[in-house]
RNA sequence: GGUGCCAUAGCUCAGUUGGUAGAGCAAAGGACUGAAAAUCCUUGUGUCCCUGGUUCGACUCCCGGUGGUACCA
């Protein structure tokens, strides 16, 4: 009897904040018996259950989770550490199951975890934070100068009006003496596993709908008390999003409650709109109402038959 | 009921000394390699409220109407 040494398969579910990600990969993971590996970027940090809409505790204990509530906010984490960190995980978890499903909506973690990054200095603290002077004092024009003279190639196809693009470019040459176009190959790693990727699709009337929807019902249970509670890491990295700024603002005097919840629903709506402008342009991505988990899981089921 | 003011993009408004119009917001599209829920780029044709008049030409001026608003009664 020859041992099945079957590749392992990770299913991918991709698509907009509010999509239902959420839903559809606890069906998924309970169908096939398998954990859940978190692709979000917000999801990944304690303290803040609410406003990153993480699983409840109800789903938590239905379903193994990874990277959901593991990192404090005042830890930086980036997609580089989440590439390294999720692979060591996944490694585990395909001892015990040869289905893993993963479920998230940030395209660059996503992305890290099914292709790799290429192997780039970690940003210097110290390093951003003169770049960020310079920035403020001589202008986005001189940085780009800067990156013309140290890295002709990169300073030709960066986004010249971006600061945190030219500021990235600058450190990168500035802190490995080399040039950040020369480091950035774009080459594809090899996973030892498969992907299939599911991207959960909804009419954009239909999303902003449960948008609204969703972020009522975070009020409703102790949104601001979760922010409050925050405050005094508000400069942490983590708390840059989308539910926590709008509060601060409120907390700050400089809008009033109701303003602050209708900015959160705004730029929510835009989130998800930046979301499906990178998940329209990945060809491997297959998409489906997200209620059709019976056509899903026949489809999962195939694409594992077929190699 | 009378008088004044207003009516232009989804919203708030600007403007055309008469030659069919443009800002902010909203929205849409896009970019994306260690901040990515971040950061950034692009995009403005609309019966200029309606009828009639003056005029080569009216969104602009005039008469009337409709709706809104303020004040007076």
């Amino acid at each position: 009897m020859t041992t099945r040494s079957e590749r392992p398969t990770l299913v991918v579910v991709v698509g907009a904040t509010g999509s239902g990600k959420t839903d559809l990969s606890i069906r998924l993971a309970e169908h096939y018996s398998s954990p859940i590996v978190s692709t979000d970027s917000r999801q990944i940090y304690k303290g803040m259950p609410i406003g990153t809409a993480q699983p409840t505790a109800e789903q938590l204990s239905r379903v193994e989770h990874h990277f959901i509530a593991e990192r404090l906010p005042q830890q930086d984490f980036n997609c580089g550490e989440y590439e390294t960190e999720a692979l060591r995980r996944l490694e585990t978890l395909f001892e015990r199951h040869p289905l893993v499903v993963a479920a998230g909506g940030s395209g660059l973690y996503i992305q890290a975890l099914c292709h790799g990054m290429d192997d780039l200095p970690t940003a210097d603290k110290e390093l951003r934070r003169k770049l960020k002077e310079r920035l403020d004092t001589e202008g986005i024009e001189a940085l780009a100068d800067e990156l013309y003279r140290l890295d002709p190639q990169c300073h030709a196809t960066v986004d010249r009006c971006n600061p945190a693009r030219v500021m990235r470019a600058l450190e990168v040459c500035l802190s490995s003496g080399r040039q950040y176009s020369q480091l950035r190959t774009g080459r594809r790693r090899e996973r030892p596993f498969r992907t299939i990727k599911i991207g959960t699709d909804i009419e954009r009337a239909e999303l902003y709908r449960r948008i609204d929807l969703r972020v009522d019902r975070m009020v409703a249970d102790g949104l601001e008390d979760e922010v409050r509670s925050l405050l005094p890491l508000r400069d942490c990295n983590a708390l840059q999003t989308v539910g926590y700024r709008e509060i601060f603002d409120y907390i700050d005097h400089k809008t009033s409650f109701d303003e602050a919840v209708e900015a959160i629903k705004r730029n929510t709506r835009r989130y998800a709109k930046r979301q499906m402008t990178w998940f329209r342009r990945d060809p491997e991505i297959a998409w489906f109402a997200p209620e059709k988990v019976e056509e899903i899981i026949a489809y999962i089921d195939a694409k594992v038959l077929q190699n």
